[in-house]
Formats: structure tokens, sequence, C-alpha cells
DNA sequence: AGCACGCCGACT
DNA sequence: GTCGGCGTGCTC
């Protein structure tokens, strides 16, 4: 008896092993198809692993040089059934990258190898059962209000005859209310239940006001749970109990549910769900739908502003699709002011970066004891500092960016510059290297410079920053919501992680400093992402019952993107991107898919993008867009070249695969480009 | 990903 | 004369 195993380690196969004799009665008694079982084995030499079994095969393949036993069975049930297996497979095949790469995020969602080490395979058996779940908090769910009633119904219909339903919910329409009525229903039919949110959102706000009510039927999982909690959650999803329902981020797609019944994905629009490196480069809400279709699970897609592919699945027919527009208790809706800071510069009525309308309007606020919001997507004091003789502008040794100024935070006694590329820090020079002088000047700005002037103007306010410099601490993050939430802070000011979580019903003025660098990044998605950060920020004002204003500051308010959003016009920016991207074939009407080369030297990286380009034009013509040298030509030392490709959604996906595997093995056959850096992203954000 | 094998600079 | 740099090649 021969195990085909996969290894946590980026190679595409599987690696067969002999069963030896006297373990096969115990594999056999495990799983009669030991599908999902660990077992130990030695991989190249002196090395273990844990690996898991997808099947097993009466002889062994061909032309082995040589087949090793397994060492030792390393779980007393098995880990994953044929549907997680499948599941990965898919992730394989659609995000283009190796078997094992998958395999090794589904064991690094447990940190999936401290399960191994000290987890699962040592409780011979399942401990003892808990008394049965009598939380002491328990409550009852709150009943749901008219419109939650009428949008409830109307998801519980439209998934009658469809697998994914879209409730687009303004900002505080009472979305998790109604999530948990929804998740409720599916646990009294026994099923499981995955709540995947982005890891920004996932604060002990949320968790807390599920908790109240799910008790220990709630497990959640992020990256810094302890490893205790971590085999929890496995030993009760794969035992049917305990822990039923999951609220998680991303890599919780990856958990062994054993009978999923629903997935919810709320702010499915964020593009966190999305993993950038290492590979797999998944979409967790994509890929959250193809999991829930191999469980015959639904899912709820959840936001207040959609992204562009959800809205258009659902204006297809493809998606349901249920709107909940009534904000909760009667909040209304802040009244967003657009300010021109082009022609306040021009009038000279620009002192500071603020504008003397927000001055007025926050100094009100103050006066009221009301809250303030300040965001400005931007960490740091300035994004660069320049010689003021010479325009030198320091960069970073590894990467072709120039060095963020953080002026309090320090490094050796002298302020810091870090690259906001690979983390890299340096220290600030005095002088100027290029031609001794030492006087700078600071380009644009960041949220410590905002602070820093934020404090001189309102020297009696209690000011704080949010950003993901003063959250590295979970302590932190929390000291700085709960200050908030308690009203000791009055003015808050922050990238966009100010834009979701805050649940506060003090904040009557929001303030967007710098609309123009929301837009102008060269990103076919810039005002997708722009509209959806400024409304997302917007609804943090007003709840409960007050008034609340919004102040936009632009110097193009006459922008169309900018009066869509004064408006709060979602379907009016809809209708404005998909004209736009159906003429630059761009998603949701063509798929994407991104190839990244990466080469210490920068002539072989270039010589291999070209070569590349040709062989793949031969066969998808000018669906082939590249190779071009992206606006950060090398990061990390090594030099960057990216191609893209446009396929129209309904073309063969494994016929293009196809062409990329081939075309791959052509170049890397060159002896020149073998140590080339290959990486594949589909459907990038 | 590891880990070993294999060819060129600064040291006891 | 060696120790050790990391380039590249392989792992059932």
């Amino acid at each position: 008896m021969y195990a085909e195993v996969i290894l946590p380690v980026p190679l595409s196969d599987t690696y067969t092993y002999l069963v030896p004799p006297e373990m096969e009665i115990q594999l056999l008694s495990i799983q009669s198809d030991a599908i999902g079982v660990l077992v130990r084995v030695e991989f190249g030499k002196n090395k273990h692993y844990v690996g898991v079994i997808s099947h097993l095969r009466d002889s062994p393949p061909d032309n082995l040089p040589s087949i090793k036993p397994l060492l030792a069975i390393e779980s007393e049930q098995p880990l994953f059934g044929m549907q997680q297996i499948r599941f990965w497979e898919w992730i394989a095949h659609y995000y283009l990258c190796r078997w094992g790469e998958v395999f090794h995020a589904v064991i690094s969602a447990t940190r999936l190898t401290s399960l191994i080490d000290k987890g699962i395979m040592e409780n011979k058996k399942p401990k003892k059962k808990r008394l049965p779940a009598v939380e002491k908090n328990v409550q009852l769910l709150h009943p749901l209000n008219i419109f939650q009633q009428q949008a409830c119904q109307a998801i519980r219909q439209q998934l009658q005859t469809k697998e994914v339903c879209l409730l687009h919910g303004v900002t505080a329409s009472g979305k998790t209310e109604l999530y948990m009525h929804l998740i409720e229903e599916i646990l009294q039919q026994g099923k499981q239940v995955l709540y995947l949110l982005p890891e920004i959102a996932l604060t002990t706000h949320i968790t807390e006001r599920l908790r109240r009510f799910f008790g220990d039927r709630l497990g959640i999982y992020h990256s810094k749970i302890t490893a205790s909690e971590r085999v929890k959650i496995w030993q009760d999803l794969l035992r049917g109990e305990g822990y039923q329902v999951i609220l998680g981020v991303r890599s919780s797609i990856f958990l062994p549910f054993k009978s999923l019944g629903l997935v919810i994905v709320d702010e499915e629009h964020e593009p966190s769900y999305k993993q950038q490196d290492p590979a797999p480069r998944y979409h967790a809400r994509n890929a959250a739908i193809v999991l829930a279709k191999m469980y015959g699970a639904k899912v709820v897609l959840g936001s207040a502003t959609p992204s562009i592919e959800s809205f258009y699945n659902a204006q297809s027919g493809k998606y349901g699709y249920v709107s909940l527009n009534q904000r909760f208790e009667a909040s209304e809706l802040p009244t967003l002011i657009p300010v021109n800071t082009k022609e306040l510069k021009r009038k000279k009525q620009m002192k500071t970066i603020f504008s003397p309308v927000l001055l007025e309007k926050m100094q009100e606020t103050l006066d009221k004891g009301e809250q303030v919001l300040l965001f400005q997507n931007r960490r740091g004091f300035a994004p660069a500092r320049v010689c003021k003789l010479c325009d030198w502008t320091p960069q970073c040794r590894y990467c072709d960016i120039s060095l963020t100024y953080h002026k309090n935070a320090h490094l050796h006694g002298k302020s810091l510059l870090s690259c906001h590329y690979c983390g890299r820090t340096y220290q600030l020079p005095q002088a100027c290297p290029e031609c001794g002088n030492n006087d700078w000047k600071t380009l644009g700005f960041g949220t410590e410079k905002v602070e820093e002037e934020i404090t001189a103007l309102f020297p009696g306010a209690a000011v704080e920053r949010m950003d993901a410099d003063s959250t590295k601490s979970k302590t932190a993050l929390e000291g700085i919501l709960s200050r908030f939430g308690k009203g000791e802070t009055q003015i808050l000011i922050g990238t966009q992680m100010i834009s979701k979580g805050l649940d506060f019903d003090k904040v009557s003025l929001v303030g967007i400093l710098n609309a123009d660098a929301l837009m102008n990044f060269p990103d076919f998605r810039a005002y997708e992402r722009a509209y959806q950060l400024m409304s997302q920020v917007s609804g943090r004002a007003g709840r409960r019952g007050k008034h609340s204003e919004v102040v936009i500051q632009t110097s193009h308010p006459e922008h169309p993107l900018i009066q869509t959003v004064l408006q709060q016009d979602y379907e009016g920016m809809y209708a404005l991107q998909s004209e736009e991207r159906q003429a630059f074939h761009y998603p949701p009407f063509y798929r994407l898919i991104a190839l990244n080369l990466k080469h210490k030297k920068e002539n072989i990286v270039r010589e291999a993008a070209d070569a590349w380009a040709v062989l793949l034009t031969q066969r998808l013509g000018d669906r082939v867009i590249g190779p071009d040298k992206p606006a950060i030509g090398h990061i990390q030392n090594l030099h960057i070249r990216k191609i893209l490709l446009k396929i129209e959604t309904q073309a063969s996906f494994s016929q293009v695969r196809e062409y990329l595997e081939d075309t791959k093995s052509r170049i890397v056959s060159d002896p020149a480009f073998r140590n080339l850096i290959v990486q594949y992203d589909v459907d990038p954000v």
C-alpha cells in the first residue's frame, strides 16, 4: 500500500510513500480511505515534515528512484476531508500556485505547526465534554426592526434559488443584527457558520457583541489567538460540537468545516481579503463562495459600498440583491460639504493643511462637547523629505522609493526614516549627503503632521492618532478605541483604520483632509476605492440621531467622482465605473492575471519579460499588456517587470493556464533566466 | 522551503 | 594553506 502525501513545501506534486504493513491497519481504522490523515515523513536528507495523505494507491508510480516509508501516523483522526482537499486543489489551480503552497497556508493558519506539535495528536481522546453551555451572559437576540425583518426575509427568499446574496446596507443599518438572526437559523439546523471580517474590523467591540449571543458556540479566529484556542477551534469543528460559528479573518476559509451551512462575508469590498504575499494569492471572498458551493452552503456578502464586481453580479442576476437603506434608530445621514482647497490657496486662505471652514466647524463641535474624526490616508509625518538646496531625497537602499519621514519616532536618538515597502528604517541625516546643506523641506503630509498641527491649533483638546504606527500592540489599539468610546479623546486622527470598527455616537464632524490623494494613484480601482473610503469614513458621523457633517477638502470639487460622493450616490459611481471598466477591458468584464517577474539584475529581468511577452502574444494577442516597469522599479534589491493579461471572463481558464505553464517552461529552460522569480497574481486587487 | 554540495576571498 | 560566503539543485 502506498500513500500520496501533500507536504507544506512550495512544490507542485504530491509525494509517494510506502505504508509499512504494520501501519496499514492503524491507518485504515482511522479513516477507511486514509484521506486527511496527518503523517510524519522524511523528505530529503534528515528533514522530517508532517504532511497529509491525499489518497492511497496500490502500486507506486513508475520511474521513482526510491520510495521511503511513512515514519509515523500523527493524527488520531483525519484532519481534513475530501472537500478540503478538493478546495485546496481549486485554489492551486485557480490562483496558479502549487499544492504545497496551499497546504503551507493551511498549516500556518494554525501557526494551522503549533497545532501539529502540541495540538491535536496529543489528545488521544476528545477532552471530556464540558457541561452544557449555560453561559451566564448569553442573551436572547434583539428583535429586528421592520426594515431588517423585510431584508432578512428577502435574503431567505433569494437564497432559495441563488447561491449568493449581496446585502447592500448603509452604515448603521443594523447588518450585524440581521446576520445574527440568519446565523441562529443555520445553527438550529445543526450546521456550521463562517463569518468573515477583514482583520482590521475584528475588534473587541464586534467580538463581544457576538459572544453575548452565541456564547460557547462562537470561536474567534485571527493571527493573534493562542495555540490552544486554535486547537479547540479545530477539534470543535471536526467533532461538530462546541464552536459552530467561526468569526474569522481570511485564512479561516482553511478551517476543517464538517457541515458548513452559511458563509457571511462582511465588508466584502475590502481589499485585505486578497492575500498578497506569499502564495497562495487567494481572494477570501471569492474562495469562500467556491468553498460554500462544495458544501452546499449559502453565502451572504455584506457592504455599504459593494465592490463593482459584486454589484455587477447582483445586477446581472447571478447573485441575489437586497438593500437596507434605513439607518438604525432614525439616525440621519450626514451632510457632506466640499471645500475647494485650490481656490483657497489662490486666495491665500489655506495657512495650514486645514481650511478655515474645517477649523471653524471643529471649534463648534468641541464647544458642543462632541467629537471630531480627521481622515488622512497616509501615516508618518511626510512621505518625503527634500533638501532645499539640491532637491536630494533620502531613498531606500533596497527599494526604488523615497523614505517616509517619521518626525516623532526615533532611532538612536534621531528622527526616523522608514521604507513603507520593505519596512527598513534609517536615521535621519543631519546634513544633505549630496551638498552638505542642512535645510530641509517636506513633501505632502501624513497623520503625524496632522497630529502636530492640530495639537498646536487646539491646545485644550485631547488629540489621539490611530494608524499602523500607533497601534502596533493590541493593547495600544484597544486603548485608543476605548478612550475615544468614552469620550476622553475629542479629536481622533487616523488612516483608513478609522473607517472600520469605530461605532461611536458622539462623532458629529468628520474631516477628509486630502480627497485628491485618494483618487490620484495609477490603478483602475482608484475611484472605486476613493468612493468606498470616503463613504465609509463619512458613515462614522452621526450615529444615533445627531445631526452631523463631513468636510471634504479637495482641489477638484466638480470632479464626477467627488460629485457621487457628495450626493451619496453609489449607483452613480457604479455607472461611471462600469462604463470605464467595460471600455478598457477591466473586471468585472474581463479577468486580470498579473505576472510579476523579479531578478537581481535589471537587464536579465528586462530580457526575460520581453521574451515572455512575445511568446504569450503569439497565443493571446492583444490580451497581453506590457511588459512594464512598475512605478517602484525595484523592491528588496530585486528588479521587477510586470505583464498583465486581460482575459474574457467566459474564456477557458484551463487553456490560459496551459499557455502560461508552457511559456514559463520555455523561458526558464534558457540558462540565463533560470533563477528568475515568477509570481502569478490572479484577480489582483 | 530547507539543506547539501560546490567553487572563490580574508584569516589562524 | 583553511573557514566560509551564498549560488543552484534536489527532495518520493
